[in-house]
DNA sequence: TTGACGATTCTATGATTCTAGAAATATAGA
DNA sequence: TCTATATTTCTAGAATCATAGAATCGTCAA
């Protein structure tokens, strides 16, 4: 991932609002939600909704498709670990003591003890 | 990690400058580097380095102690694990298909094809 | 104590971002 | 076609962020 797009990325997900629509559409799957279901479960404005999903939208960590009169988003999943996959690239070049930690995190099965996952 | 938090880590690291500087500290190590020289590194000037560097101070990415007339700033690690892991735990909530590609670029070896670290 | 140096804080200006109302666009159904 | 619904685009004011010059603070060495 280049940078120029790894901080477009973090910006989309440094405002509260978008950090919400973001998990929530991670947690939706890979069906999605649509817009406007989005926008009631967040509590937000239609417009500034779709402003904030347009801003996801284009720093890729979202995905849209049209379904009758519904626009329909489901979370990049491949966008969301390539720039993980870059943090992480960079927190091992001269110290990899912190990668050890990340990848037990990582590697832990789902349903262990302390993770959600 | 809470929500508020992780949003000032990713709006601390989505600017250029910033990202450089935290990328740059992570690779300095534990014994990190003295401002003067993140800034002649970063070719920024003085006061807009010292906004930058307390930005990140205040989002709890770097941390900083006196040496002299130098300040020398160094990542901590342990917040930058907490945000990744913060955004990992909700990748996995409905979806966990995700999770096993992070897993395997976490765990994988460093020196691995293709990896960095 | 004085001077030099490393760094921060203060300040002001310019640029960007956020927000939501109003208008416009796209689709479905009668 | 006409109407209702879902969503986006347009717009403008408010708020926040970015930048760098100038002044200030803390430390060291003579």
């Amino acid at each position: 991932m280049e940078k120029t797009l790894a901080v477009s990325a973090l910006g989309a997900l440094a405002h509260e609002g978008r950090l919400d629509i973001f998990r929530l559409l991670v947690r939706a799957g890979a069906e999605g939600m649509a817009a406007g279901d989005i926008a009631r479960a967040t509590d937000a404005a239609a417009s500034t909704q779709s402003a904030n999903l347009t801003i996801l939208s284009r720093a890729g960590l979202i995905m849209s498709r049209r379904a009758g009169r519904s626009i329909i988003y489901s979370a990049a999943y491949d966008q969301m670990r390539d720039l993980l996959g870059f943090l992480m690239e960079d927190c091992c070049g001269g110290n990899p003591a912190i990668c050890a930690p990340l990848a037990a995190l990582a590697s832990q099965p789902c349903g262990a003890e302390g993770k959600t996952c």
